[in-house]
DNA sequence: GTGTCAGTTGGCAGA
DNA sequence: ATCTGCCAACTGACA
């Protein structure tokens, strides 16, 4: 051990990652390496992952993204370690290791990525508070989103933009968003003295470790498709702008649900744990188009971009926005509670072979294309199944890689006329939407194998297909495939009253709710309550 | 208040 | 193949 840092303390700096797992356009980061002491002098840099061992109980997360953390959290060693730190994994829970970290490291400053989600907060809260209580600085910075969400209001007059065309004319009449800033090629010296480099009890841990400590059995994970970190994350990234031509013609509907490779880039896993940059995407497509003819927003690979920006921004600002009751932009819809339905759905057995492909890809692979989502959630909710939107979110947040708080809650709402979206009269077909990009069924095939010998003719309706044609076929519905769980043609009509209904309903409760704020005045907190229901 | 218009991605029949 | 109108009719933004 170095003596005269010892004496002078080893003053630390600690930055904390947890999403913005990555080195380029990391401003916390930076200013973590960058701060000095009254002296002028570098403090030690400590970069760490706070991993909770109860995690399981609080975030709802399958093998699939445990293994896209692990492999995010090696590639941040790997990375840290050719700067000459390392990332120090340390287990517990925030709240209880920070005040032992404060002490035992002498730390005088803590930075880390501003996280807008309420349970973020919350934890950040707390551990601002105990920060305070051990004398050490706090620095937050807004890079998870190329906006700030709270200057997207304030350039709203105060209020959420509540569409997205809303959303794009307010960040268009703003300033040019923050420009990414490139990762470091070396740390300043003073920042790498440590005696830790070796320390096994911080390493990553292995991908079986982690898996077990999750209760879940490694042998039981499908092939790695999308391999998590930051590199592979730029990777990806440059292999799709390379190709000028389709960046600029990128129009998201007309891209297939069900092509057997996927159509679009499938960097959401990389943008929910921040092994890529928003902003450093959203100026690398700038450059690529250039000066080109190019598609816009919505449709567009920046649309794209914005759509996420829009569901950060209103999730940020509107309370219980992953939960019905409570959200005041939320329509209030009497769901059913069909736990039959719901595993049927969940676990692809639903009998429409298109739905269960998707959910059986979902489950294996971690990634469905985003109309794949529509088609599920729309026949979850208000297309067939009548299941509560909640339901559909709790899946996707644990079969998602790149399960993301305001994303999932914002498009289940969306897809199932909640919010955002009110023509809840357009329903997806189970049997005809797959159709129009996969004539033949090669996706069904591919997910559900029983059904591969079926012809074209009966893929998506195997239960139409003459018995003889099924037997043929090795695979008799009812048998070794699921009977339909609900006759589309004839739940989806009264769904529609039903929704019609709901939202009258809610209509009335809140124009009684308004009535009853202005009657109540001195009780304005009432307003966002459960409204009652009117008849 | 009232009217008009647009809204990332519906399905279907008929031309 | 692509377009049209129809189905029955939603909301938020804006004038």
């Amino acid at each position: 051990m170095d003596k005269n840092n010892a004496d002078a303390g080893h003053e630390t700096t600690v930055h904390w990652f947890r999403k913005g797992m990555r080195l380029h356009d990391n401003p916390a980061f930076r200013l973590s390496y960058e701060a000095k002491n009254g002296s002028g002098k570098h403090y030690e840099l400590k970069p760490i992952y706070i991993l909770d061992p109860y995690f399981r109980k609080y975030i709802r997360a399958g093998a699939n993204r445990w293994r896209f953390l692990q492999q995010s959290l090696v590639d941040l060693d790997i990375t840290l370690r050719q700067l000459g730190t390392r990332l120090y994994v340390i287990r517990g829970l925030p709240h209880e290791v920070f005040p032992d970290l404060f002490v035992k490291w002498n730390v005088k400053l803590l930075t880390f990525e501003l996280d807008t989600e309420p349970y973020a907060r919350e934890r950040d809260n707390q551990v601002e508070q105990l920060a305070r209580k051990h004398g050490v600085k706090v620095e937050q910075k807004v890079s998870h989103t190329i906006y700030n969400t709270e200057l997207v209001l304030r350039a709203n007059g105060g209020s959420v933009p509540m569409t997205y065309q809303k959303f794009v004319s307010v960040v268009g009449s703003m300033p040019a968003p923050r420009r990414p800033i490139p990762a470091p090629d070396m740390l300043p010296s003073e920042c790498l003295i440590d005696d830790d480099l070796n320390n096994p009890e911080f390493d990553v841990p292995t991908l079986d470790e982690l898996l077990t400590l999750k209760g879940f059995n490694p042998t039981e994970l499908k092939p790695c498709l999308y391999p998590g970190g930051e590199k592979e994350a730029l990777r990806r990234l440059e292999e799709y702008m390379k190709n000028k031509t389709w960046v600029c013609k990128f129009e998201k509907p007309n891209t297939s649900p069900n092509s057997l490779k996927p159509s679009t880039t499938v960097l959401s896993p990389y943008m929910k744990f921040g092994c890529l940059s928003a902003s450093h995407f959203f100026y690398r497509l700038k450059e690529v188009i250039g000066n080109s003819p190019h598609s816009k927003p919505p449709v567009s690979l920046i649309g794209q971009l914005y759509w996420r920006e829009f569901y950060y921004t209103v999730g940020a600002s509107t309370p219980n926005f992953d939960k019905m009751v409570g959200n005041s932009i939320c329509c209030q819809v009497p769901w059913d509670n069909n736990p039959e339905a719901l595993e049927a759905w969940t676990n692809g057995k639903t009998g429409y072979p298109f739905i269960d492909a998707i959910m059986r890809q979902l489950r294996d692979e971690g990634w469905i294309h985003h109309l794949a989502r529509h088609a599920v959630a729309c026949f979850l909710t208000r297309g067939d199944l009548w299941i509560s939107w909640e339901k559909g979110l709790a899946v996707f947040e644990e079969l998602l890689l790149d399960a993301d708080w305001s994303m999932n809650a914002g498009n289940w709402m969306w897809l199932s006329a909640s919010a955002f979206f009110h023509q809840f009269f357009r329903v997806y077909s189970p049997v005809a939407f797959g159709k129009k990009t996969d004539k033949s069924g090669d996706y069904i095939r591919k997910y559900i194998p029983e059904l591969a010998k079926y012809p074209d003719q009966y893929i998506y309706e195997p239960w139409s297909a003459p018995k003889s044609i099924q037997e043929r076929a090795g695979c008799v519905v009812g048998v070794h495939y699921p009977k339909r769980v609900v006759v589309h043609e004839d739940v989806y009509k009264n769904n529609i009253t039903k929704m019609s209904l709901a939202y009258k309903s809610t209509k009335a409760g809140k124009s009684s709710n308004s009535k009853k704020s202005r009657d109540m005045s001195s009780s304005p907190d009432k307003k966002n309550i459960k409204k009652p229901k009117l008849k």
